[in-house]
DNA sequence: ACCCAGGGTCATA
DNA sequence: TATGACCATGGG
């Protein structure tokens, strides 16, 4: 018995049904609601393994700040920004962590300079920040710089475990990949399935599922 | 009073 | 490669 889980091959046509019974039940949602693309990687990393109503807490305090540019963010001590991120949780390291992304965004030039970047060596450069991992990268990726990349975060494994699509103990690159491969699209469609994806777990697939009026219906083969 | 949340790193074996 | 400890606040 193999132990480590295969990638199962996932089939186009099982996850644009998902996809079309979310879009459905949900409408267009337009994610990741923020001012400027940089508030969007800023959220990213201070969303790590976070709820998000903490992580806008922390947001507005860098708001507040006049803090949400990234010379605003470079001027700050340590203990200064830490304070504004207090309410994020885990505030020390992700006060260094973002340094060191604002660090390198700012030293690359910023947007302007980082959008005629090839996606590929734009992943390996956030990969190769110090607190930018996997989820952090593509959250980045696709919300900031409208690259095509499937977003397997913890929503999206226990979703497509739960449905029977997938192992859940995958890879990220391996998964993510398969996603990617399974359902072509742009920048624009892995934008809003991941943004569905969201709104289900929010709503529905948390640890004490509602399934009786999840959207997904009887298509969800998951036993509470 | 628990449990967990839109992860990632580091030490250890 | 693969586990486990660690980081920490706030809502259910």
């Amino acid at each position: 018995m193999s132990k480590k889980p295969k990638v199962k091959a996932l089939n186009q046509r099982d996850l644009v049904g998902v996809f079309e019974r979310l879009s459905k039940h949900f409408g267009k949602t337009r994610w990741w609601p923020a001012d400027s693309r940089f508030e969007v990687m800023v959220g990213a990393i201070l969303g790590q393994n976070t709820a998000w109503t903490n992580v806008e807490k922390a947001l507005n305090n860098l708001r507040s700040a006049d803090a949400l540019t990234p010379t605003a963010i470079l001027d700050l001590n340590h203990e200064s920004l830490a304070e504004l991120l207090r309410p994020s949780g885990y505030y020390n390291i992700k006060a260094k962590r973002l340094r060191n992304f604002v660090e390198w965004f700012y030293g690359q030039g910023e947007c302007k300079q980082l959008d005629s970047r090839d996606t590929e060596s734009l992943r390996l450069d956030l990969l190769a920040i110090n607190g930018i991992g996997n989820e952090t990268a593509d959250d980045m990726l696709l919300y900031a710089f409208e690259r095509p990349v499937f977003i397997v975060d913890a929503y999206t494994r226990r979703l497509f475990s739960r449905l029977g699509m997938i192992d859940g103990e995958e890879k990220y690159d391996e998964l993510s990949g398969a996603l990617g491969q399974a359902l072509t699209g742009d920048a624009a469609l892995y934008n809003e399935y991941h943004a569905l994806i969201v709104n289900l777990a929010k709503d529905y697939c948390r640890v004490k599922p509602l399934c009786m009026s999840c959207p997904l219906g009887k298509h969800c083969q998951f036993e509470p």
